[in-house]
RNA sequence: GGACACCUCCUAUA
DNA sequence: TATAGGAGGTGTCC
């Protein structure tokens, strides 16, 4: 049992450079040990950061044998994404309901295919609700935001 | 030289009450001045308050000099419809190319003959694109479409 | 099938 | 207030 807690922010607005921070917080039942990974990205969407901080939480397993995973995210847009709307997509081409493109196909493809290694459940949680893995991806997402170095480059297993 | 971006709102759907607003912003290069209108109308559609807004802005410089006038609009159907599809519909006898009736006749017609007491240019401008005219008269219409009271009754020359 | 609008709703971010 | 993204839908034309 992996559980996971992610969370993006992202600074600044549209034109003008602004900077994304990406984090997630990842808990082994098994080993008892937890790690937490934080990271940042400029010139990018609050969409984008929160979609990077579980494909890097992910990754972060993609050696793993086989196991039950739950992600715990406050976008509603990935989760749906992840559990509704993408077998639709592919299926008409990746075009929303409106028929235009689904935006950020790439993270998409990428959540996809880590999230076959495993058997991953994904669950929407309020944001600032109180919950501890969630405030704590929060800050971690804010720490690298706010431009902190983190580990952008963890590849590791755990 | 005339400038005007007109836009339409509605909101609400179907069969429900819905109230629809429309706007315009006219700049005269002779004389430099602009005048900005809008107003609602309840029970409509987004197509026919496109035209009405048009239709305002027209009736607005139809007592004056046969001028070049510019007609900017989001509104790819108006657009269209004024330089490419009107002359058919009227050798056809109002029958679209399903062969069923044009809808909003009265509006085409009032935009013909008001755009014939000038030299009409219309332009079609992709709405929230950055284009300030376009924002501009996407507010009022809006501010309508809220119910705000407008100039609706507006009718004078400049 | 294509195009341009107009909404209703949901979540996050600043 | 605004942007970034998604689901539904209607209004209209070709």
């Amino acid at each position: 049992m992996i559980n996971i807690y992610t969370d993006g922010a992202c600074r600044g607005n549209q034109n003008t450079f602004n900077m994304g921070g990406w984090g997630f917080v990842l808990t082994d039942k098994a080993t008892g040990k937890a790690r937490h990974c934080w990271g940042h990205e400029a010139n990018t969407t609050n969409n984008r950061m929160e979609m990077t901080a579980a494909i890097k939480a992910l990754h972060a397993i993609r050696n793993r044998s086989r196991s039950e995973v739950t992600v715990y995210s406050d976008s509603n847009l990935m989760v749906k994404g992840m559990t509704e709307w993408l077998s639709g997509w592919k299926a008409k081409g990746w075009k929303n309901s409106g028929k235009k493109p689904v935006e950020n196909k790439d993270l998409w493809v990428q959540l996809e295919e880590l999230s076959a290694l495993h058997n991953v459940t994904w669950q929407h949680v309020k944001g600032h609700n109180g919950n501890a893995g969630n405030e704590l991806a929060d800050q971690l997402a804010n720490r690298g935001a706010d431009g902190q170095q983190g580990k952008q480059d963890f590849v590791g297993g755990m």
